[in-house]
DNA sequence: AAGATTATCAACCGCCCGAGA
DNA sequence: CTCTCGGGCGGTTGATAATCT
């Protein structure tokens, strides 16, 4: 029997999003918030399952995202929460503001994996290759921090929290980093001058962008006649999303950059969920 | 230059869980 | 208590880009 699905996929468009998805999406979001992501995409004039649009939301158009190639520090904290949480994604990547669960998932599976065999090390266990028999045999005895039992949350104790958040970031505790930064998107924080520092960055990248010799491609990137499937790859700049608005609407009316300053604070619950 | 291979990452799938009826 | 629904999560796929031969 099973279950149903979670939408009506008859007639619904799959693979990547274009550029005129992102802004009905976007000006939907901003312009309701979020209630139901199942109604989403009929509101918004979206031939999109419901799912699809938060995760296209939540991976890709969200403001706060930051953008760009994780650092070796982040790496490393990263390879250390791991050893800790296993392949929690969405537990990992809630100390990294910024940072999505897929995008951490994507980078251990491609890149950090590589990194610990090169240095002899199981990914799934953090220990020496070599000597992985020999733990296997003693594992019965001793308690697995590498794959957490998931009846019980391991989540860390005064004492663990400490030794995690020093490593996230050594003179702030990891759930006050969260907590600032919800602030700083729900809170006191104009989310229109946010969003305009945003835009300023994006600018001035912009700007030094136009002189280098990959300005063509991106130029061609936003040729209307290639507006239809795109990728964001093809921009090969660190690209924030409001660099990418920027980018595909800088002449379009569809999203008035105007209309973020105005919004109201209670209009921002959206940026908490 | 062209084809083959590898790397990257956006997007999808299916399962699980919690809320609410 | 049971069932349904929606959101969230982790695993996986597939398209594209980058690199190699």
């Amino acid at each position: 029997m099973g279950r149903q699905p979670c939408c009506d996929k008859v007639g619904l468009k799959r693979g990547p999003w274009t550029i005129e998805e992102d802004h009905k999406l976007i000006n939907f979001v901003l312009n309701n918030g979020i209630h139901c992501w199942r109604a989403v995409p009929k509101l918004a004039g979206l031939l999109r399952c419901g799912k699809s649009c938060r995760l296209r939301w939540i991976n890709y158009l969200r403001p706060d995202l930051k953008r760009g190639a994780l650092s070796e520090s982040e790496e490393d904290q990263i390879i250390q929460l791991h050893a800790r949480l296993g392949n929690r994604w969405s537990k990992i990547a809630s100390y990294f503001p910024g940072r999505t669960d897929n995008e951490i998932k994507n980078h251990w599976n491609t890149r950090i994996k590589k990194r610990l065999k090169l240095l002899g090390l199981d990914p799934v266990t953090h220990k020496p290759i070599d000597h992985k028999i020999d733990e296997d045999k003693t594992k019965t005895t001793t308690t697995s921090d590498h794959e957490p039992d998931s009846s019980k949350e391991q989540e860390p104790t005064s004492d663990t929290q400490n030794e995690t958040t020093t490593l996230i970031n050594t003179d702030n505790d990891g759930t006050d980093l969260l907590l600032h930064n919800y602030e700083m998107l729900c809170g006191s924080l104009d989310v229109g001058n946010l969003w305009m520092n945003q835009l300023q960055e994006a600018i001035n990248i912009n700007t030094s962008y136009i002189n280098s010799p990959s300005f063509n491609s991106f130029e061609d990137s936003l040729n209307p006649s290639s507006m239809g499937e795109y990728s964001p790859n093809s921009i090969q700049v660190e690209d924030s999303l409001p660099q990418q608005w920027v980018d595909s609407t800088v002449d379009s009316n569809i999203l008035s950059w105007d209309g973020f300053n105005q919004l109201e604070e209670d209009e921002l619950f959206l940026f908490g969920q």
